[in-house]
DNA sequence: TTTATTTGACCTAC
DNA sequence: GTAGGTCAAATAAA
């Protein structure tokens, strides 16, 4: 990854994968002698999950600490328009007709370089003539097309609030042809919109009076290409797997949760987007008691852990942040135990090694 | 009345 | 010239 990010934010980031490796092999001795004292699985479980988390934010943020813990914070505003760059649609309404053919060619540039990634998404039985599983976003159908070559035409998508906040991701969503069931879901360019509900806006179907309900909440802004972060994670995926196959039943749950076992192969993960990185039961806080969380999507098939994952994440990080901040509170334990995601920091081992930043580039 | 979807036309890249 | 992508008017839905 090419930043200004230097050297802090790259030794926090080994700090941080460093400490979630220590603490993985001391979840995994717990787990051997099945001795609880101290620490509980649970909570260890917690901070593995806070620490690797907080690398993958750091990492999709661009490896900036600063922005990590700007988004730390959900802003209450807009965040900054593209439009600066690509062309002002307001400016065009403004002056009709001027210079829309060079703002048009600007744009059509823009489009060009905006980060694209895809996701193969099953449908649930029961609404696979619909189409995919909402994404938790908000889209509005612009197009729809016949691929040379595909039985099936494909349907262009993009954000409901392109036009109010200029927010200009699209995404195309084409069905397999050898499996009915399955989409392709192409995402062009990141949102850029705060997701407010549609105050005027009436749903057509409880789907979509569903999907606006998952709309309702504040979302990050991924810019970051996918490569880096997603070489780290397939690293990532060894020792979190022999972890799960000590039958912990806690991490990456594509068995227990309906995630199909897409997530975090190799061979899968070069088509995701680090939003996907992980399947939202697993950005989940095991501190939360949402009964129901595994089972929102479970018809989702995921090239890298979960579709749905952009969906959830700057709310899971908030649930996140607020259950390790909060040990008093936290259900999962009973006694006093900051959960701080920024305890101990920096004072772990070094088991990842420096060359950890070579591969970064 | 407002918002979303459909669909033919148009634009752009190859 | 062709295919893919987008626009925008017409239409539907709530």
């Amino acid at each position: 990854m090419e930043n200004g990010c230097g050297n802090y934010e790259q030794e926090s980031l080994v700090v941080e994968l460093n400490q979630g490796v220590a603490l993985a092999k001391q979840l995994k001795a717990q787990m051997s002698s099945e001795i609880l004292a101290g620490e509980t699985k649970g909570m260890l479980a917690e901070r593995i999950h806070s620490c690797l988390e907080k690398a993958l934010l750091i990492l999709r943020l661009g490896g900036s600490m600063e922005q990590f813990h700007q988004h730390l914070v959900p802003s209450t505003t807009a965040p900054e328009s593209p439009l600066s760059v690509i062309g002002s649609p307001k400016s065009e309404d403004l002056n009709p007709g001027i210079h829309v053919q060079q703002d048009s060619i600007e744009l059509s540039k823009k489009r060009k370089m905006m980060p694209t990634w895809t996701d193969q998404v099953r449908a649930c039985s029961e609404n696979a003539a619909e189409g995919p599983p909402e994404d938790g976003y908000s889209w509005r159908k612009y197009g729809q097309k016949d691929i040379l070559g595909a039985k099936h035409p494909r349907s262009y998508y993009r954000c409901t609030y392109r036009n109010i906040q200029g927010c200009y991701a699209t995404k195309q969503v084409q069905r397999n042809d050898e499996d009915p069931m399955q989409f392709n879901v192409t995402y062009k360019g990141t949102h850029t919109c705060t997701l407010a509900p549609r105050s005027k806006s009436a749903p057509t179907s409880p789907q979509k009076q569903e999907r606006n309900k998952q709309s309702n909440f504040p979302i990050m802004h991924y810019q970051q290409p996918p490569d880096m972060l997603l070489n780290f994670q397939t690293g990532l995926r060894v020792d979190i797997q022999s972890l799960e196959n000590q039958e912990t039943g806690f991490f990456f749950p594509t068995r227990d949760f309906g995630y199909e076992n897409h997530a975090f192969t190799p061979s899968t993960v070069h088509n995701s987007h680090p939003s996907n990185s992980f399947p939202q039961s697993f950005i989940q806080s095991p501190a939360t008691s949402e009964s129901t969380y595994f089972s929102t999507s479970p018809c989702k098939v995921s090239t890298f852990g979960g579709v749905n994952y952009g969906q959830h994440f700057e709310s899971d990080i908030t649930e996140i942040i607020s259950a390790t901040t909060s040990g008093t509170n936290s259900p999962i334990i009973g006694i006093d135990y900051s959960m701080d995601p920024w305890e101990g920091f920096l004072s772990d081992n070094q088991a990842f090694p420096n060359s950890f930043s070579q591969a970064k580039e």
